[in-house]
DNA sequence: ATCTAATGTTTAGAGTTGTAAGTATTTCTG
DNA sequence: CAGAAATACTTACAACTCTAAACATTAGAT
């Protein structure tokens, strides 16, 4: 099995992990993984918009929308229209929400944190800059979706721009 | 931003990449991401039994249910009801199935691959290892362990299990 | 032989996710 | 200022993913 097939396995099982974990979250806190993200990011950035918070959390502006349209009927959060750009929709928390939330555990299973807290520093390090590579190195995007294959890149250039 | 913080991060970016892909090669090939690993597993395995396959894809066997739901409707894959066991279901690949995995590039982007291989060995294999155990410390808890694509098994399964 | 437990698959229901198309608003341009 | 382009969000749709429950069949125990 080639090196990077096995890249693809341990990709599979993190990502399935992270799902299993996610509907044990919605389970016993009430919020499924990417949901926590969400308010999160509301609560931290204060008054964001639907785009804004899209990028943050790295999920299509259409994948918030849905997710926030499951929260606000729950009375978690709710929008605002801005007046002065009246196309912007700004995201607050309740106070419910906001209360919930603050009991909520961590995105991340407790377990993984601990764990990986209790690594050497150099290790974390490793481990978050391998994982940042990858991200990098798929996110080559620049989309356009053609059959890809061009030859020329190659090499270095992750591709990946940190945002304004 | 904690370390651990900035994994999540990385790790919604790499799932991301991921999904991205996934839609695109649906769109180019005909085939989702999943489809054309639990297809290729089928084509490896031989009469592989649905279970046998969702351990192999590191899914659950409802979700590979459906997925097959989608391939037998497309004409792509057949499902025969073993004679020995009834409880068992095999899969198995049409002619149209086979020819269309055929022509079917790869579950991780070419792009990827390319980048990934062209970094120096002790890279890949640094890599390798972070991918790998961020899975175990994230798997620990929920034994299950889904174990490996692998692509060049000798042994063809028919669907029966030898007690360990 | 019958009742129970274990095994294998499917169905039902909910949540996440993307793209594409649609709507509304603002900004730019002639 | 009117029409076009850009921006921001939503809606429609399809796919994936899980758990839990329903079914069917086989294996085990008394």
């Amino acid at each position: 099995m080639s090196s990077y097939e096995k890249v693809l396995v341990a990709l599979r099982r993190v990502i399935r992990a992270t799902d299993l974990h996610s509907k044990r979250l919605s389970k016993h806190a009430g919020l499924t993984g990417p949901q926590l993200l969400i308010m999160r990011n509301i609560r931290e950035l204060g008054e964001v918009t639907i785009g804004t918070i899209a990028e943050h959390v790295s999920l299509s502006q259409a994948t918030v929308t849905t997710i926030l349209d499951r929260l606000e009927h729950r009375g978690l959060v709710y929008r605002v229209r801005s007046t002065r750009d009246k196309r912007k929709v700004h995201a607050h928390l309740t106070e419910q929400g906001a209360e919930l939330l603050a009991q909520a555990p961590n995105p991340l299973q407790e377990d993984f944190v601990q764990k990986f807290q209790s690594l050497d520093e150099w290790e974390q390090t490793m481990i978050l800059a391998s994982l940042q590579r990858v991200a990098n190195m798929m996110n080559a995007d620049d989309i356009d979706a053609s059959p890809v294959l061009t030859v020329g890149s190659m090499l270095k250039d992750d591709g990946w721009k940190e945002k304004a």
